[in-house]
RNA sequence: GUGGAUGUAGCGUAGUUGGUUAACGCGUCAGUUUGUGGCACUGAAGACCGUGGGUUCGAGUCCCAUCUUCCACCCCA
């Protein structure tokens, strides 16, 4: 039997994992700030459960792993965090009191193609509300999306957009009902298209001329145009779009964040998902081409999902964290560091060293003690190489001075401390000072 | 799922027109005499050359198949 990871899925080692860890406690400080709650929801759920929020032609429904327990139950596990989410609020609304805040980072499962960025197991990084409508909450996901950026010191572009101003703009061109969806997922890809294939596209899933002309004018306009073009339209969906962006845009530029943001008339996210606001991340100047976060309004998921009556509306982000990692991945700075901050050399003293690294671990310090009996200088070429900070030399002679040696790897430093006064170590926070 | 590439020790590579025990660098481990690292030197471990067939006296090298990984497209996270 050959030993391997199922495909898509892979082994994080330490240097790696301490990047992916950073960035995610990095990011929970943030949505704590933002008074989001940590929970956490089942891997495995019913398969009628999972399979209940798309029709039967939705291609997300292959992509479910499907199981079944040992009393022949559908089960399947989650494919995104939504789901698991809507679930949750329904078995605990007596509990729950609205407006919910919350965010979840988790494991998803997806029986899918492979591809980078695109495993059958990842982590999504999901940050939701329900129960509060208007552009107010918008605008703090926003600075919130802009704040973790900040954080994890990476540039970002904000693409924003309106689903309802899209519809509009399609309805305005006079496309059938029943070719938005098609119509849509065409005008995500503006950007990426020449303007022949964009026609080209357009007519093959049988636009006129005409439409196509008028989608191409809309979606290369502005928001000032669009405002100035519709001020007086009777097109309602075009109308409450439209004016929800511009109350979104108000609060952008009055919280200083619209630098960050830029409005993209062309922004879809997907297919009927969205019902408001959509957002997309990007790396300023990046590499990666592929977005990095997205998310907006979903007022009908949950509120279909429940089904009592009850209007759920939500709105939520979500980060790419795979993309986060392969992006700070080569940040010397966060992989190389040790999670160390003593590694003890015993020289003859292993139960007096044992008991050293006991007592420094309860002065809040993260202690390794050499176990193989290594020589001296062994041990110190392994802390150079794991970047240990301190190393602490005990051997015969400091025991009879009742006393220990610290050491700093990065210059040369040594200092005795006497063990009577191993409480000083903890004033070391600042052992710079002690050790120049 | 469609098209194109890739596959040699943990990693990165070499391997000449098919010819003996598959080479090199990094890394790992040990040593260069007794308690002070990053350098240098010496040595060791580690690869059935992705897998399975075929051609041949002989295959890492040629042929076929299959898998893997990667890059586009589709779709998404």
């Amino acid at each position: 039997m050959e030993i391997e990871n199922v495909k898509g899925g892979y082994d994080f080692l330490p240097e790696e994992q301490n990047i992916r860890n950073y960035i995610n406690n990095t990011l929970k400080e943030v949505f704590e700030q933002y008074g989001y709650c940590s929970i956490e929801t089942p891997i495995l759920c019913y398969y009628d459960i999972l399979a209940g929020k798309y029709d039967e032609s939705n291609d997300l429904l292959n992509e479910i792993y499907k199981l079944t327990d040992q009393g022949k139950r559908k089960l399947g596990l989650r494919y995104d965090l939504t789901v698991p989410f809507s679930k949750l609020i329904a078995l605990n609304k007596n509990k729950l009191t609205m407006p919910f805040k919350r965010y979840e980072i988790a494991k998803v499962f997806r029986d899918g193609p492979i591809k980078a960025g695109r495993d059958r197991e990842f982590t999504q990084c999901d940050v939701d509300v329900v129960g509060i409508e208007g552009q107010m909450i918008e605008a703090e996901l926003v600075s919130l999306y802009v704040e973790s950026f900040k954080k994890l010191k990476i540039d970002v572009e904000i693409k924003y957009n309106s689903r309802k101003l899209m519809n509009g703009l399609i309805l305005e061109s006079g496309v059938a009902e029943d070719l938005t969806s098609k119509t849509i997922t065409i005008i995500d890809k503006i950007e990426k298209l020449s303007k022949e294939d964009f026609e080209k596209a357009l007519l093959e899933i049988g636009l006129t001329t005409e439409q196509s002309e008028k989608l191409q004018q809309y979606f290369s306009m502005t928001l000032e145009q669009i405002n100035e073009m519709f001020k007086d339209t009777q097109n309602l969906v075009l109308e409450e779009g439209l004016k929800e962006l511009n109350e979104l845009n108000d609060y952008l530029t009055a919280l200083n964040i619209q630098e960050y943001c830029k409005f993209t008339s062309s922004l879809a996210r997907g297919q009927d998902y969205y019902t408001g606001t959509v957002f997309e991340v990007y790396e300023k100047n990046g590499v990666l081409n592929c977005s990095i976060g997205g998310g907006g309004r979903y007022d009908k998921i949950i509120t279909d999902f429940i089904n009592d009556g009850n209007v759920y509306p939500a709105v939520g982000v979500s980060f790419g964290l795979t993309s986060l990692y392969a992006i700070l991945k080569d940040r010397a700075e966060l992989s190389k560091k040790s999670q160390l901050d003593f590694y003890i050399i015993p020289m003859g003293t292993e139960k007096e060293s044992l008991k050293l690294a006991i007592d420094l671990r309860k002065q809040g310090f993260n202690v390794d003690i050499s176990m193989n009996g290594r020589k001296l200088k062994k041990c110190l070429d392994y802390a150079n190489k794991a970047n240990i900070p301190y190393v602490i030399i005990l051997g015969e002679d400091e025991i009879e001075k009742g006393s220990f040696l610290i050491k700093d790897m990065n210059n040369k430093n040594q200092i005795e401390v006497s063990f009577d006064k191993i409480e000083s170590v903890k004033d070391l926070t600042n052992m710079d000072n002690i050790l120049q």
